[in-house]
RNA sequence: GGCCCCGUAGCUCAGCCGGAUAGAGCAGCAGCCUUCUAAGCUGUUGGUCGCAGGUUCGAAUCCUGCCGGGGUCGCCA
């Protein structure tokens, strides 16, 4: 039930009845009509712009026809009031009853109350976190896996048919050298002094236990061989080891992939699916031989004017034409990626998300460019770049260099402040903004630190469910019975406040699963939780507003009702952002 | 130099697809308080929405230019 979905119905008949038409003789566009919340409450519960976009059309002033409109929906059984107001604004206030009827439907919906239909069941495919599989995570990493995956299950929450994606670079020179890396670690295994690590190979040590594997598996075999011989197989296992790390610390962010997809195997398995894309953009003429200007600006030192097959990504927007092949011969990583996301495409998906560092944001045009161009135009690439995470212990930043094994891992994180307070946090930005993240703060029990803020709301409504059960064992809270609790007992200001705040959710999951910003269901939340507090506190300076009340288990069951509802909610806000909603603090 | 992101209260940030007198937390100020197990609570001061134009009934929001901060810039992964 979406209270404001349901008034714009109300509304659009409203117009319908005012019998107006439009100058022109053409059919009235209600398209821009919207009900929103007004942003000051004194103003009323909904409000409409219904006479301001269309008394142009119909030759009225949008005072006048906003009179009109106003007096249909007044008679409206769950219309209060309905004034006209500023411009051309008509504020409608609703009945309480209405209201009652709202949080019943929440205590009936079995916790589906906000699951949209928005999607449709479309198919949306998230990509994110697809790190390099060269070593455990950094905590860089954490917040695109939290963004992907909470967007991921706002998403499904909304309705889509959603995919999560992991794409593996495990084609590159990176991972050669992260073999020869772990080659050196399989002769330490044998035995062999390998002294320091050489500059440009990797020196951390969970390739230790890579290099015992391989020792294992293959004895002193692969010593003898060339490395033609031995990288393949070397890098096969190193990467499965690689990946299998990277899972696990996904894991202990709760961020699980539906699909893992390896680049290297664009070009094995017997047909090179690189060569057909290049074929397939070449057939549409978007492939040539030419010549790129160089870089503005600082011009590379090693910079030579080459002739190379570029792709005509200018005519979708991008600066220049981009190169699919590099000069010894082999494909570039943009020729790779289109392919990957070209498969994308033919495997059904028509919404494509990407979650990338904002290190990566000169890289948006061209692939946005190459998803039209091997779509023709029938897919879109959403790409959502998260800033940088700046690390603080109680205000003072955590120092991190890029040397050996000096970075701050994911799992270092999570394990020192809890799965929870990471994910929280790392959505309580936007993702193109920059975030603080203090260890000592998102620990804090108190009002700003908002993880715990919310998970107290939904801990407190449980402690409130175990003292009711206490005191009045004889109530049997269940939704069934709340649902049909007497809730026209239910006056208080703030507690209808409460209602309308519930009442907000689907629209809220709706708008924000529109923009793909998961961000807005924590604010959301905090609010939530804000107002539930503040109800409970004023049950201190008024006994009389307290939830339990002994002497009246009518005003009670309605009480727990609304206490429910707002549990219900949170649960199921908190479980879109992936983060616990538990029954007690500790 | 090109491109991208950001610029909103003293600080950290929200502001949905253009909507009314621009919001929250912290800090500040003023009261209250040891509880329906829990973070003390309530109220309040504070803003030329970076600047200048434009679009229109209406702009923090859309467009253009400028200023300031960050990122990025052939074949790198």
């Amino acid at each position: 039930m979406n209270v404001f979905s349901d008034f714009l119905v109300r509304v659009k008949a409203a117009v319908e009845a005012a019998r107006v038409e439009p100058v022109d003789g053409g059919t009235l566009d209600l398209s821009r009509v919207v009900v929103e919340p007004p942003r000051d409450a004194a103003h009323g519960d909904l409000a409409t712009n219904a006479a301001m976009v269309l008394a142009k059309a119909v030759g009225l002033k949008p005072r006048e026809l906003a009179t009109r409109i106003a007096m249909t929906l007044a008679r409206d059984p769950d219309v209060a009031t309905a004034e006209v107001a500023g411009p051309g604004f008509i504020n409608l206030s609703l009945e309480p009853a209405y209201w009652h009827k709202v949080l019943a439907a929440i205590l009936t919906s079995g916790g589906t109350f906000g699951r949209g239909a928005l999607g449709g069941g479309e198919k949306v495919n998230v990509e994110y976190v697809s790190a390099n599989p060269t070593g455990p995570m950094h905590v860089g990493h954490c917040r695109g896996a939290v963004v992907g995956d909470a967007l991921a299950n706002l998403l499904a929450f909304a309705g889509y048919d959603v995919t999560r994606e992991y794409y593996i670079n495990d084609a590159g020179a990176q991972v050669e050298v992260l073999a020869r890396s772990a080659f050196l670690r399989y002769r330490e295994a044998l035995g062999e002094q390998i002294g320091t690590i050489p500059e440009g190979l990797y020196p951390g040590d969970y390739l230790i236990p890579v290099g015992e594997a391989l020792a294992e598996r293959y004895g002193h075999e692969l010593k003898s061989r060339p490395e033609a011989e031995w990288l393949p197989l070397v890098r096969e296992v190193t990467v499965a080891a690689m990946m299998e790390m990277i899972r696990e610390d996904l894991a202990a962010l709760n961020v699980n992939h539906q699909v893992f997809f390896s680049e290297r195997s664009l070009t094995t398995g017997g047909h090179d699916r690189v060569a057909e894309l290049i074929d397939v953009l070449r057939e549409r003429g978007l492939v040539y031989e030419g010549r790129l200007p160089p870089p503005k600006g600082q011009l590379p030192d090693d910079w030579e004017d080459r002739e190379q097959t570029l792709f005509r990504s200018t005519d979708f927007g991008d600066d220049v034409d981009r190169a699919l092949m590099k000069s010894d011969g082999s494909y570039t990583y943009f020729a790779s990626d289109i392919a990957y996301h070209y498969d994308k495409f033919l495997r059904g998906f028509t919404t494509l998300i990407d979650v990338w560092g904002a290190d990566h944001g000169g890289y948006v045009k061209r692939m946005s460019a190459a998803v039209e161009a091997v779509s023709g135009g029938k897919a879109v690439l959403d790409v959502k770049l998260c800033q940088l995470v700046k690390l603080f212990r109680a205000g003072e930043p955590v120092k991190m260099s890029k040397r050996s094994g000096d970075f701050v891992t994911l799992r270092d994180v999570v394990d020192e402040v809890g799965r929870d307070a990471v994910r929280f946090m790392m959505l309580y930005r936007k993702n193109d903004a920059p975030l603080d993240f203090d260890f000592q703060k998102v620990t804090e029990q108190s009002r700003d630190n908002p993880v715990f803020y919310v998970q107290y709301g939904h801990a407190r409504t449980a402690s409130i469910f175990r003292m009711a059960g206490e005191e009045m064992p004889d109530l049997e809270p269940t939704d069934d019975v709340l649902a049909h609790a007497p809730l026209v007992r239910l006056d208080d200001e703030g507690e209808i406040s409460i209602i309308r705040r519930l009442a907000e959710y689907p629209r809220l999951v709706e708008s924000a699963a529109a923009s793909h910003e998961p961000h807005r269901v924590a604010f959301y939340l905090y609010d939530l939780a804000s107002e539930f507090h503040a109800q409970w506190n004023k049950g201190k300076e008024s006994p009389q507003l307290r939830f339990i009340k002994h002497d009246d288990r009518d005003l009670t069951t309605a009480r727990l009702a609304l206490v429910r509802a707002v549990a219900s909610v949170i649960s199921s806000g908190l479980d879109i952002l992936g983060v616990e909603a538990p029954d007690e603090m500790r």
